[in-house]
DNA sequence: CCAAGAGTGTTCATAAATGCACAGGTAATT
DNA sequence: AATTACCTGTGCATTTATGAACACTCTTGG
């Protein structure tokens, strides 16, 4: 059983040093009689007492000295602690956790190291998984979802960037199949799509409404896959803008639409969100954005 | 500038290692709606979160988690602290600090001496001026005074020793001289005596009532001159009858008279005088005062 | 020897912290 | 899907701690 009463103790510590109960209660900004009270209920706790009393003064005992200095090295310490505590929420140092689904690591991965080259102080997390993070449990700083703009409570969003996706060939493909002119044509194609039969995305929905559920000959749950499948010269297949930005492979089918556009958003706690390393982050990650196009 | 209110840290400390508000309030023994005063008060005071707050519970922010250190290692050492402290009054360890004048050094050494070799974990320290040390502010725990019994509002008084006081010369003195007999004989003698005329002590007062001032011959202010004095052979001169007892070569002139007599006696101040380690001293002392006799 | 200053300690009014009761929300279990 | 259990959070009554004023003691410096 530990004790009760730090406060308690604090008084003692002033008291001790100062030598006089006045004093004490000077430095403490409190009522002199407040020290006094203080004082014996400690002492009653204790069974101990802890300062002689006399006229001009209150002196240590033998206890009294040996509390003088453990509360002194307390005083210390907390000291510091507070001194940390109070910087960090200026500074841009200690761990950034950072969370997402996985197929945008490739987006964001870049981002973040550049962001932590630029503060070395600090210690980035970048965790990824299919289930979605819980801001308010502390598991992360900044979580990146996609989708709708999620409405939790004690969350800040931001728009990050717009996810296009467009229909997409290998080149190989094409040049074996021919480029598809017009919807009717896009029924001899054959396609790379969903595991689901009733996917929500708004572009697979376009896909159904013009696509025999037979012509999509390769199915997955996986987007990775997809991306593979395309270049591998399965079929035609749905693939964000940015991701086939990157290789020359790749033949553009049909013109994206906007009713297809994703949007990112930036995610943190309300809590977090007006500290000044999480507020660095994001003016990154915003900044990074715009060279995603 | 230190940080003021330790009790809302130990608060703080105790949501942290627990999780929740409640367990905490349970442990602390507070009502659950303190725990939050409390936390909301904390991290108004460093303005930093300590907590992510949701439906479980609080989890501790970084920050959180440094306070969680630094307090855990506090309440270790209060613990400790508490320890030594509630322990101290009940066994026989630390200092014991005894003052007294010098005179009664010969008395009170061995008995000291006697008891520290029965308590090996306590050091004594044994403290001698001409000037009174002021046990109320803790200048000693255990004073030893001659005369009339001291009346101060707090200190305890007890009596340790009855200081019989005899006139006594050298032997080769009485050969020389002879031994006086009856008061008009004595006024042919040589006396040692004070050096101011009008001692207050009783036997001086005695003194000057038979012998006229120019037969004393040897005058000091310093006790230990005095009995060297006789020692040499000076003339008559008066001794304490326990300093006498020692040397053989001393010869008691006159019979002791019980006015002449001037008590010692043992003074603690009230706060120290219940623990145990001053009520072994006492005893110690009361009971070496028996062979002084 | 006296007066001024500093310190302790106690009583009573007041301010502040606490406990209580209730509302609302989340997660786990059946 | 409903129920149970646990946790947070807030307004209000009450207890508790605090501050102000005064009496008293001791010390120090003329």
């Amino acid at each position: 059983m530990s004790i009760e009463a730090w406060d308690e103790i604090r008084t003692a510590f002033h008291v001790a040093r100062q030598g006089t109960v006045s004093g004490a209660a000077a430095e403490l900004g409190v009522h002199h009689a407040t020290v006094i009270r203080h004082i014996d209920a400690l002492e009653a706790r204790l069974g101990t007492k802890l300062f002689q009393r006399h006229a001009r003064g209150y002196t240590p005992t033998e206890a009294g000295r040996d509390l003088l200095q453990v509360a002194q090295t307390t005083d210390d310490q907390f000291t510091q602690l507070v001194g940390r505590l109070k910087g960090r929420g200026d500074t841009v140092t200690g761990e950034l956790l950072i969370t997402s689904l996985a197929v945008f690591s490739p987006l964001l991965v870049p981002a973040i190291a550049s962001f932590q080259a630029n503060h070395p102080e600090v210690v980035t997390r970048f965790l990824t998984a299919e289930r979605l993070f819980r801001l308010e449990y502390g598991e992360a700083h900044i979580a990146v979802r996609a989708g709708q703009p999620p409405e939790q409570l004690d969350n800040v969003v931001q728009h990050l960037f717009t996810n296009r996706t467009a229909l997409f060939a290998s080149r190989e493909y094409i040049e074996a199949h021919g480029m598809p002119e017009g919807d009717a044509d896009l029924k001899k194609h054959m396609f790379i799509g969903p595991d689901e039969e009733d996917s929500r995305a708004p572009f697979y929905k376009w896909m159904k409404e013009r696509v025999p559920r037979s012509q999509v000959v390769f199915r997955t749950t996986d987007a990775g896959a997809v991306k593979h499948a395309i270049l591998e010269g399965v079929g035609l297949g749905f693939m964000p803008l940015w991701e086939a930005k990157e290789n020359p492979d790749l033949v553009q089918v049909v013109e994206t639409r906007t009713d297809w556009d994703s949007p990112l958003w930036l995610v943190t706690h309300v809590d977090l969100h007006r500290t000044v390393k999480v507020q660095a982050l994001l003016k990154h990650l915003k900044k990074s954005a715009q060279d995603w196009g």
